[in-house]
DNA sequence: ATCGATGCAAACGCTTTGCACTCTT
DNA sequence: AAGAGTGCAAAGCGTTTGCATCGAT
C-alpha cells in the first residue's frame, strides 16, 4: 500500500520549489513546470504538492495571503512575512532557540511532527517608504 | 480616521468567540451569534473577525483545516493541532521559551507584529486509537 | 449629518474531484 | 496486469465584495 511512483510530472515539481527562492504557490510552480512539461495540469501540480509536503519534502507557508505558498524543506529556517508587501523573507535557526527544544516542553501523548513558525509584521523596506 | 464604531455586531462575535474554547470558524460563530442576532450575515461576520484580528482583540489559527479558525488573543499561549482528528489544543506559554525572546534574534529592520506557532502532529486519544 | 457598518446575494479564486486514460512498477 | 498517477473540466467551498440601507457618533 501507499506505493509512491516517481513520475516525472512529481520530480518536475520539486525541482521547480527546490531550485526558486521565491516562495511560490501553485499557479506559479504550475507556469514554472510547463516550460518543461507543457500539458501537466494544475490538478497534478496540486497533487504533488500535497504528496511532497506529506512525505516532508516540502512545506507549506500558510500565512501569506490567498493562497498557500511552498518552500523546499530545510527544518533550518523558518519564515517572515511582510503584511504589507507580502514578500516572504527566510531567518536561518542558528538565530533562533531551537525550536525542537521547545516541543520537548510540550504535553505528553502529543506527536509533534511539524512546527510552523511565522513572524508576520513589516519588512524594513515598507517601513522605509513610510505608510 | 480609521474610527472604530462599536456595533452589537462585532461585540457579539467578539463575546461568541471570547466565550468558547472550541476554536470556532466564521460559519460556527455565525450560527452562533444569530442565537442573538438573528439576522447578522455571514459578510458582517467575516467583516468582524478581519478586524477583530486586525485589533488584535483575535487571533487566527491558519493550518487547522480547510477554513481559518479564531481564538481569543493572549500571547501566554500557542496551538497544537491534530493532523488526525483536527481538533486544536492550547499549550501554556509557560512551558516554552519566551517567543518575544526569539523575535529579538531576527534580522534588523523587521518589524514583527505577530508571531504563528503552530504545533501540528498527532494527539494522545488519536495515537491510542491506533492507525 | 456624516460615513463606517450591515444585510443580502452574487461573484471570486484557490483548491478539490470525477472520470477515462496513461504509465510506473 | 494492477492500480497509482495524470489531464481535463466541472464543481466545491470558504471568503470577499458591490450596493443600497442603516445607525453609531
Amino acid at each position: 500500500m501507499a506505493v509512491v511512483r516517481f513520475t516525472k510530472q512529481r520530480q518536475a515539481v520539486l525541482e521547480a520549489v527546490r531550485h526558486t527562492d521565491c516562495h511560490p504557490d501553485a499557479a506559479w510552480v504550475h507556469a514554472r513546470v510547463r516550460q518543461v512539461l507543457p500539458h501537466i495540469s494544475l490538478g497534478t501540480v496540486y497533487r504533488s504538492l500535497e504528496a511532497l509536503v506529506e512525505e516532508g519534502h516540502l512545506v507549506s507557508i500558510l500565512g501569506a495571503g490567498d493562497s498557500k505558498r511552498f518552500d523546499y524543506r530545510d527544518d533550518g529556517h523558518h519564515h517572515l512575512i511582510c503584511k504589507r508587501c507580502g514578500k516572504i523573507f527566510d531567518v536561518s535557526l542558528e538565530s533562533l532557540p531551537t525550536v525542537k527544544l521547545m516541543a520537548d516542553h510540550l504535553p505528553p501523548g502529543f506527536e509533534v511532527e511539524d512546527v510552523v513558525l511565522e513572524f508576520h509584521g513589516v519588512c524594513g523596506g515598507c517601513r522605509d517608504l513610510g505608510n
